[in-house]
DNA sequence: AACAGAAGGTAAAACGTTTAATTTTTGCAT
DNA sequence: ATGCAAAAATTAAACGTTTTACCTTCTGTT
């Protein structure tokens, strides 16, 4: 392995030259600079990054804490986030609590959790890593704010207690969603949301409701139901919502949606045309189900990069960004809310 | 941030006996090396690992190369292969040559390929892996042995040239999936393949052969189709073996059989009850579509595990492992192979 | 009482960098 | 030629470890 010294060695010059010139730094005569840069070409230099990061005190990298690296939508983020960090020549580690395959749906009890973030934690400090994105599915309180406080930290896709967020806009997607199902001559919209305490389904609702306001359509609450994100709930759901003559459905997630499509096809109702149903999330099955599925794409890939970003800017300027950045999601039109009719 | 020295200065001790006590190291008196120990935990010492890996010229930490990331299957991989190093206190790195992203389904061409390669394997020497392994979904030539041949290396999913590769079994998997169909009645069975030119395709086709070869059931040239991955061409070749009167259908994957699936609805063909179909993949419509899709679950985690067992192996003992290891697919019966009928 | 040997401990060098302080070289005005 | 500032290059220390070689201090044996 060739190094800055046997660089030196080789060009008959002293390694701090050899630093300067690999470093881009001024001060150095072109004559040298050329030779130098040639030797280094030559011996394929490559520098070692430990030795850096050790004088420097810390690493040119970010850690990734990921709640679970095979949940769908982790993957993109983290795509998004080293793009992000290509950008400036930083790089990324990755740890991986693999929440959901240690215990499924449920999260853990905290101090189980706290646990776990910490041991992460520890190792990604252990290699100095400038800061710190956190993947997570829900917004909690993150028990170790005190302890490790020192360290630049950006929740992404998730909302953590006090620290900067980046989360995807629900409520505009459900106004915008809502709208359009409006346009496409909806006038009785049964909505089937999360459980009550999820603030996803909260602000999805208030997204439909606000959109129905601005747009002079009564709400009727009745027409709002109240499922668990589960497949089944959407089929039980959607039986009611058909009995109570909607003729627009907008399950707040992909598979409730497909319950719903299930429903429908059981009871010989044409989704598209007698009936317009949208999901949320956009899952691959919107593309695999018949009619494919209006919904609504995350911006996760975006969250990913402006986490980065954020990161970066808390790491090299120290200030915080905004406590809380949303990001815009796209509504997709697929079959499930073409009405073939005029 | 607390370092051996810190610690030595606070335990009236040299720094070299610190540092044995952090080791394990036998010579220290078991009273200065509880004070130590009680030392460090007081001020929360985390080892430089940047420093550890300077001092030792390598890191305990292997590269992941992966071609893409957001590619279905790769997240599992990775996951299996965090925990094989776990286990041995190894860390991992991923480089992420996004392959997917920037060039779609087809391959880049071999320059290109290569060059993104050398890319990210110097940033991974640069970080003193200690080994690598390239989650690939193809076959290829990798033409980069030559210049980075003293780093162990281990292909997973993918076979490489002369690397030592870990894949899971096609054909033994294709075999079993085929006397299934067989037991359950089966005695024409279509099977719409892959390209003619793909590896996965032709062990696929021959386990089929096999299992037909081995059950007496003779094998029927004009009953094997050949598709290209895609949805669309299970649809149109579906109608071709119904025409032909085939009772199962094997798709060599879940795309193709989603087409399939598709063509038996607007046919009135009952799935599951008529016609028996199988997909390969485990891909998560497989779930989402009625009938449920009976398919091959691949052993991505297990092929992680196992790819970093190897690399592991080859580390500590230099010595390398099989060049070709295949792992078990498991059958996942669901309800479009379940014959409803005695 | 002397001493070998073991046990416990330490000093110092090294890993590959960066950088502040310092020295040497260069170019230029006198 | 001489002096002097600017430019170019060098020296040496430091980052946090591990490890080799060495030095003490015991312990037990003669």
């Amino acid at each position: 392995m060739a190094t800055i010294r046997s660089i030196a060695k080789q060009a008959n010059v002293s390694i701090a030259t050899v630093s300067k010139v690999l470093n881009g730094k001024t001060g150095v005569k072109e004559e040298t600079r050329q030779l130098i840069l040639n030797v280094a070409q030559e011996l394929n230099y490559r520098p070692n990054l430990n030795a850096r990061s050790l004088k420097a005190g810390i690493a040119r990298t970010i850690g990734i804490l990921a709640e679970d690296l095979t949940v769908f939508n982790t993957p993109e983020i983290i795509d998004g986030i080293a793009v992000g960090c290509d950008r400036v020549g930083y790089h990324y580690i990755l740890a991986n609590l693999r929440l959901f395959k240690r215990f499924g749906h449920r999260m853990p009890d905290p101090a189980t959790h706290a646990a776990l973030i910490r041991e992460a934690l520890d190792t990604l400090l252990s290699k100095q890593v400038a800061g710190v994105i956190y993947i997570g599915s829900h917004s909690h309180q993150v028990p170790l704010l005190a302890e490790y406080n020192e360290l630049p930290f950006v929740c992404a896709y998730c909302t953590c207690d006090t620290l900067p967020s980046v989360v995807y806009d629900d409520e505009t997607a459900s106004y915008d969603l809502t709208e359009r199902l409006l346009q496409n001559g909806a006038d009785r919209i049964g909505m089937i949301t999360g459980p009550v305490d999820s603030l996803h389904s909260m602000s999805r609702g208030r997204g439909l409701m606000r959109a129905l306001y601005d747009h002079r359509v009564p709400y009727n609450p009745a027409l709002t139901l109240t499922g668990d994100w589960e497949r089944d709930s959407g089929y039980r759901l959607a039986a009611q919502l058909l009995d109570a003559g909607v003729n627009a459905i907008y399950a707040q997630n992909d598979n409730m949606a497909m319950g719903v499509l299930d429903c429908c096809s059981a009871r010989g109702v044409a989704v598209g045309r007698e009936l317009q149903l949208v999901g949320f999330d956009n899952r691959d099955i919107c593309q695999v189900c018949r009619p494919r599925l209006s919904t609504v794409a995350l911006p996760l890939f975006e969250i990913g990069q402006t986490a980065a970003g954020h990161i970066l800017k808390l790491i090299s300027e120290g200030e915080p960004p905004a406590l809380l950045t949303k990001l815009p999601c796209t509504f997709i039109e697929r079959e499930s809310t073409i009405r073939k009719e005029g």
